[in-house]
DNA sequence: ATTCATAATTATGAATTCAGAATTACATTT
DNA sequence: AAATGTAATTCTGAATTCATAATTATGAAT
C-alpha cells in the first residue's frame, strides 16, 4: 500500500521491529513455528529480508532456528525471566555505581530533573513507563560503555516477550519512584557503592512485585 | 572442491566462523570494506548465505553495517576493550560467587581435577589457554544462567579481534594459575564473596598485564 | 587546467527462481 | 483395519536475477 518514503534504514531492520512487536503482543505465541511465506505475502515483502531479519532476532535469543525447519519463537519460560533479570540487575547495578563515581554535575543535574518529571507523571501510568525507561537508559549512557547498553537492550527484548508480569501491582509506581530517589541520591552525593546497593534494591523489589 | 559432508548445521553459521577466523588474524583488517562478491566467490558460495552470516556478525559487534554502503570490520578501539573487559570481569566474578553458593561436592570436584590439568599443563602453553579457557567455561555452565553464557560468548568474540595484547608477559602463566587456585578454593569453601573478589582480582591482574 | 555535468560502472538491497529435504497423503499388502 | 512403502506436496536453504543507489570515469565549458 504505503511505498513510501526515502527509506534510511534497511528493510530488514523494519521487519525485525515489526516482528519484535508481533512477538511481544502474543500474535505470535511462544514455540509457535514462524510461517515465512505467510509473513511475507502478509507485510508485502519477499522471503529474503524477512529471513535476514530473523537471523537477527535469533542472535537476540527471541526467535530460535531449527535446521531445516525453519524459525520458532523462543519459548521463554520464568526461570529465563529470572535469569535475564539477574544480569540486568547485575549490569544496571554496576551502571548506576560508574556514573556516581564519574558523573559530572550537570549530568547529575540532569538525572535529578528527569526524576522529578517522573514524580510528576504518577497518575499517567503509560507517562510514567515512557520516564522510567529514560531514567534507566540515562544511567546506562552516562556510564559511558556501548557494549553494556547493546547487551542491556537485548536483554530487555528477551523481558518484553513475558510482559504478562507487568509491573505494576498497586503502589508499585510509588515504591519505584522512592527506589529510584534512592538510586538519585547516592549518584549525586557520589556514593558509588550505595548507587549499586539502591539499584540492586530497585530490581529486587521489582523481581518481588512481578512473582 | 570439496562438496562433502552431511551438512548438520546451516551454511551460514559456517560462513560466520571463517569470517569471524578471517577478522580474528587480521586476513580482514579492522575498519576495511568487506567485498561480498569477492568473498562470496572465493568461498565459492551465493552472496545469500554470506549477507546472513554478516547480519550474524553485526549483531555480535565484529562487523557494523552502513546502509547501501555494506559492512565494515568494526573498529575495536583499546577503550572498547576496556569496556568489554569490564563487562566479562562483572559477568564472570558473579558467575563465581553464584557457583560458590550452589555448586555441589561432583561439581566442585570437577573445577579441582581441572585446575590441577592446569597445574601440568604450564610448559604447554597452547594447552594451557585451552585448559584456561575449559575454567572460566566450565564456571560459567556451574553458574546455570543461558544469557549471561550467551552474552560472555558475544564478548569474548570481541576481545579476540584484537589478540594482540596476548595475555603472556612472563610470569603470567603462573600467575593466571595461582589467582584460578584462589577463586578454585573460595568456591570449595562455599565463599561467594571470596569467590567473586578472587575471580575479579584476576581479570584485573590479567588487564594489567595486557597494558 | 580546473570545475561541473553527465554517462558508465559497480555494489547493495531485494525479488525471484531453483534444488532438495521433510512432511503429508495415498495406496498396496497382509 | 493396520502397517509399511511410495508418491505428491510443502517448505527451507541457497543461487540467481533484477532494480536502483552510489561511485567513478569521461567530457565539455570556462
Amino acid at each position: 500500500m504505503s511505498e513510501l518514503a526515502l527509506k534510511q534504514r534497511a528493510l530488514y531492520l523494519d521487519v525485525a521491529e515489526l516482528l519484535r512487536q508481533r512477538i511481544y503482543n502474543r500474535e505470535l505465541a511462544p514455540g509457535s513455528w514462524i510461517d515465512e511465506l505467510r509473513i511475507a505475502e502478509n507485510m508485502g515483502i519477499s522471503r529474503t529480508p524477512l529471513r535476514e531479519a530473523l537471523k537477527v532476532l535469533a542472535s537476540e535469543g527471541l526467535v530460535t532456528m531449527k535446521v531445516r525447519r525453519g524459525a520458532y519463537v523462543t519459548e521463554v519460560s520464568p526461570a529465563d525471566l529470572q535469569q535475564v533479570y539477574h544480569l540486568l540487575c547485575l549490569l544496571e547495578s554496576d551502571a548506576a555505581a560508574v556514573v556516581a563515581r564519574d558523573a559530572d554535575l550537570p549530568q547529575k543535574a540532569e538525572l535529578k530533573a528527569l526524576h522529578a518529571k517522573m514524580v510528576d507523571s504518577q497518575t499517567d501510568t503509560r507517562r510514567f513507563f515512557e520516564l522510567n525507561e529514560q531514567f534507566h537508559m540515562r544511567i546506562l549512557e552516562l556510564a559511558d560503555n556501548r557494549w553494556r547498553i547493546q547487551v542491556v537492550n537485548d536483554l530487555r527484548k528477551v523481558m518484553k516477550v513475558n510482559r504478562q508480569s507487568s509491573l505494576l501491582k498497586d503502589g508499585r509506581v510509588a515504591a519505584a519512584i522512592d527506589e529510584h530517589a534512592a538510586v538519585l541520591n547516592a549518584i549525586i552525593a557520589g556514593d558509588a557503592d550505595m548507587a549499586q546497593q539502591a539499584m540492586q534494591v530497585h530490581f529486587d523489589q521489582g523481581l518481588k512485585a512481578a512473582s
